[in-house]
DNA sequence: CACGGTAATCTTACGCCGTAAGAGGCGTCA
DNA sequence: TGACGCCTCTTACGGCGTAAGATTACCGTG
């Protein structure tokens, strides 16, 4: 909010405070308010100087997905089970997006191969693979688990049956209607479930 | 691509059919590349028409969304099981996705819960609630297939494991290496997989 | 046929957006 | 001192969504 700096006047900069400024402008206001001149307002800074910084707005975007990926699944702890360690990269993989909601709309369109999350997957797939499952399989399974993980966080069922409550002639969906008596399903225990359901299923799967 | 037309010269444009000329584009070029001035362009028509027919570029989305999903869960067959019946509504999504692409992340950020998907939902919970089945259970069961289902479509490995594959040390990530020796999963093996694992525990998670 | 209302279309304009091109001050090191 | 490179700002362009309003064709009524 200060005045505007001559030409060349240092404003101390660095890739690390732009990207997390712009965490907390999405987590304040959502990835569609992320633009360049507003992250550059937030800083003190012309837009064009964030070039120097990052390369572009997509590239922006990669490295939110890469903070996220990165601050979840930082621990290196060694599981005693492949249930345990898909379990937790489960947990890590929700709680990482809990904390920073705006950004899973990144994740639904950037391919989030980073080093932390290659990794974890490399010891997941590590574990699976002892554990019986076919190397492809063991994939398809972690994919499973991200995908239905990142899934369940773009959905906001609070936000969709709020009018559908509202607008419906009473009579209609009574099914749809009692289970929502108690409210609207949650992140966690929908996420609970899901976790929970293919775990049971791919060790079945593992089975035969 | 005709000459400009004169102000109040009518162009027999339809909703329907600026639906569908969306629909086009956005399975050709993606929906990043939907901007109410190269719709208004596909159809021969300057950019403001559009809003004439459509409320504006989010009921358009909105739009789209329901138009993939009216085609895909159009049939009113009637099921056997509940096993049967969430299979066939992820087969319906799964298909209605994998005929519109573009659509995808579309649905990752809008709400989706039209006329046919609130429908097919109730009959779901129905057969699910027979089951024996919580119908708030039986609820995030469904939200559990639709996100995973959605979850798979926007992951790409391909696009993400190509650079994956290049730019790594030869060394690293063996069980990840092993497991693309036959190549990239492909969406249906993903999916085909997650649903079994997700029946299978829906079932066990029944019988408690 | 005349006429008036309504629906469909175009025109113009505004304030956003990402970013290419280039100018200018500052620190550093020879 | 001088030269160079880094960081920052300035300007500009083409694209975006859409508000406001002008223009014309069509249709129902007399």
């Amino acid at each position: 909010m200060s005045e505007p700096r001559a030409q060349g006047r240092h404003a101390g900069l660095t890739r690390t405070l732009v990207l997390e400024a712009a965490v907390s402008l999405v987590d304040r206001d959502g990835a569609a308010a992320l633009s360049m001149r507003k992250l550059a307002n937030e800083l003190d800074v012309e837009a064009m100087t964030l070039y120097h910084h990052v390369k572009n707005k997509q590239a922006l975007e990669d490295a939110l997905v890469e903070h996220v990926l990165t601050e979840s699944l930082s621990h290196t702890a060694t599981f005693t089970s492949w249930h345990e360690a898909l379990r937790i990269y489960a947990r890590d993989l929700h709680h990482g997006l809990e904390a920073h909601p705006g950004t899973v709309i990144l994740f639904a369109s950037r391919p989030g191969l980073t080093e932390q999350n290659s990794a974890a997957i490399e010891r997941l797939l590590q574990m699976l693979v002892d554990a019986g499952f076919d190397p492809d399989v063991g994939l398809r399974i972690i994919y499973s688990v991200a995908s239905m993980i990142i899934g369940q966080h773009l959905a906001r069922p609070a936000d969709e049956i709020g009018e559908l409550d509202d607008h419906l002639p009473a009579g209609e969906f009574p099914c749809f209607r009692e289970a929502l008596r108690s409210g609207v399903p949650s992140i966690e225990s929908r996420v609970s479930l899901a976790v929970d359901a293919l775990i049971i299923g791919f060790d079945a799967i593992r089975r035969t």
